[in-house]
DNA sequence: AATGTTATGTTATATTATATCATCATTTAA
DNA sequence: TTAAATGATGATATAATATAACATAACATT
């Protein structure tokens, strides 16, 4: 996980979008912001603004990917700063795998330009079970 | 655009199910729960609960899709009932060009199936801007 | 120091979504 | 043909997510 933090054209990394990343990072799952905020308490922020304005910050250097099928931001799973990638995400345990190249990206890219539409955001989103948590379901099923 | 409604294994369209679905058809673009919940007032509906139910039942159906990045739902845009599509969506005029193959969807399947990942649910969206909207920008742009 | 700019803090509010429980309608079966 | 069960709707309240608006602080440039 490189100097990613200094790659240009991006906005630099602030005091406050520091503390959100390496919260990110550290929990290495999906947090919802508010999720952030509480964890994000004792370093005497109080206010949602301050977390989502972090998070859009970190978003925009593409440290951080936000999960719209849950509401939710996950720092990077990839070595390199990159566009758009597929992520699929548990939910069972809320792990993620993000998706290593851009296949999909590439594809989609392709078909908005035949229809002549010019692509701002891409969101590829997979919601299923993983290995694991399919191996060893959650305790609380009905084994009726 | 045939007899979808009768689609088997499928719950059935009830009265405001039916409500919703004319509103989205008839419109034609996506719409908020609460936008929809508007329109719908003059029949007598007056809770979100209500409409989030009626919204459910038609994306179970798979008459009408939720769009993750607007939080709101459009009526289908295929001919016959299908699985995952990828959506495009323009920011300016909220028109919405659904993709009418399975290309994508079916990469992905064929992706998370190598992570063993069992797939319960594909979001696959495009924010941009369609080709009229280049054209005709926002009237409100600083010319500067 | 004065100025402009960016980041942060603070308060309030808007928007999106669900929980809960009561009532009504429709089906099933005794 | 009623009683029970099921499914749909109605009604109220509240939870969860996100932004608006404005004030202050930090920092850079001159
Ligand atoms: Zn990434
Ligand atoms: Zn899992
Ligand atoms: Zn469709
Ligand atoms: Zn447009």
């Amino acid at each position: 996980m490189a100097d990613r933090e200094k790659h240009p054209n991006t906005p630099r990394i602030t005091k406050n979008a520091r503390l959100v990343l390496d919260i990110l990072r550290q929990v290495g799952q999906p947090l919802t912001a508010y999720e952030v905020l509480d964890r994000i308490r004792p370093q005497g922020i109080t206010a949602p603004t301050t977390v989502y304005r972090a998070l859009e910050r970190l978003v925009e250097c593409g440290l951080i990917h936000r999960l719209e099928t849950l509401n939710a931001f996950v720092s990077c799973g990839r070595e390199e700063v990159h566009g758009p990638s597929a992520i699929a995400i548990c939910t069972d345990c809320h792990g993620v795998i993000e998706m290593q190249n851009d296949a999909v990206p590439g594809y989609l890219y392709g078909w908005a330009e035949t229809k002549d539409f010019t692509v701002t955001s891409l969101t590829i989103e997979i919601l299923g079970q993983c290995s694991q948590c399919r191996i060893k379901p959650e305790p609380n099923v009905d084994s009726e």
